[in-house]
DNA sequence: TGGAGTGTGCAGTATACACTACACACATGA
DNA sequence: TCATGTGTGTAGTGTATACTGCACACTCCA
C-alpha cells in the first residue's frame, strides 16, 4: 500500500501534465502551505499534515477525502463524532463488520438507504 | 451529558463506599498516575488523559471503555483501524446510519452476528 | 544572460499533549 | 500527638504536532 506523500505526489504530477497550475508551488499556494513543507510531505520526510489541510488537498487534487485521510492514518472527524454519540452500539457494529466482505457491506449500505430499516 | 471527569469521580466514589482500595490515591497508584493529576482530571481542570490511560481506568473502575473513551472525545484506536482499512465504504455506511434509531442498528448487529450476511 | 519558475535543505517556532514532582492542608484513629 | 491516609495547588518537563521562512540549485526560454 502506497503512502500518503507518494499518493499526493503522483496525483499532483498527473494533473500537472495537463495543467501547469498543479506545480508544487501552485498547489502549496492554494492550500495555502509553504512549498518546502509540501515537498517534504510528498517525499514522506514529514508526517502528513492536519485533517483540515488534508481536506483542502483532497479538494484541490480532486481526491476522495476519506481515502486520503485514511492514508494519513486518520479517520474523518465527522465520522468520529457520529461514533462518539453512540459508542457502545457503533463499537459492536463496526467490530462485527470487520470481517464482512466489501460486497456485503455495500449491500447493507444500499438497503439502509432504500429505507429497508 | 456529564463529562469525563465527573463520570470517573462518581464511579470511583461509588466503588469506594464498598472498598477503601478505591481512594483517589489507590486508583492513581494502580493506573499508575500521579494522584494530583487524576484529581485534576476528575474535577475537569485537566483534559482527559491518553487512550491507554483511559483504558486502564475503565478496567479498574469496571466501566465500558468505548463509552469512557467517547466521554473523553475519542474513538477507540481499534475501531479507527477498521475504518481506515476501508475508509470510503465505512464512511458511507456510518453516515447512512447516523439517523437510524438505536433499535434498528441493534437489529442489524444481531443479523450480522447470526450470519444473515 | 538574466528573469521566472521548478523543487529542496535547513533552521526555527508556537502550541498542545501527557504527564511528573513535591509541598500543602485536613481528617482520623491509636 | 503524631503517624497515616485523604485530596489538592502550583510548577515544571519532555515530546510531538503543525507548521513558517528563507536561501539555494537547477532548468528553460526570450
Amino acid at each position: 500500500m502506497s503512502g500518503f506523500g507518494e499518493t499526493i505526489r503522483n496525483r499532483r504530477e498527473e494533473l500537472q501534465k495537463q495543467n501547469p497550475q498543479f506545480s508544487l508551488r501552485a498547489v502549496a499556494g492554494r492550500v495555502p502551505l509553504e512549498p518546502s513543507y509540501l515537498s517534504r510531505i510528498e517525499r514522506g520526510l514529514e508526517a502528513p499534515p492536519s485533517e483540515q489541510t488534508i481536506r483542502r488537498l483532497a479538494e484541490i487534487l480532486e481526491f476522495d477525502s476519506d481515502a486520503l485521510l485514511a492514508l494519513a492514518g486518520k479517520v474523518s472527524a465527522d465520522l468520529a463524532d457520529i461514533i462518539r454519540k453512540r459508542p457502545v452500539l457503533f463499537g459492536q457494529l463496526i467490530r462485527e463488520l470487520k470481517h464482512l466482505p466489501d460486497q456485503a457491506v455495500l449491500r447493507l449500505v444500499r438497503e439502509i438507504r432504500d429505507g429497508n430499516w
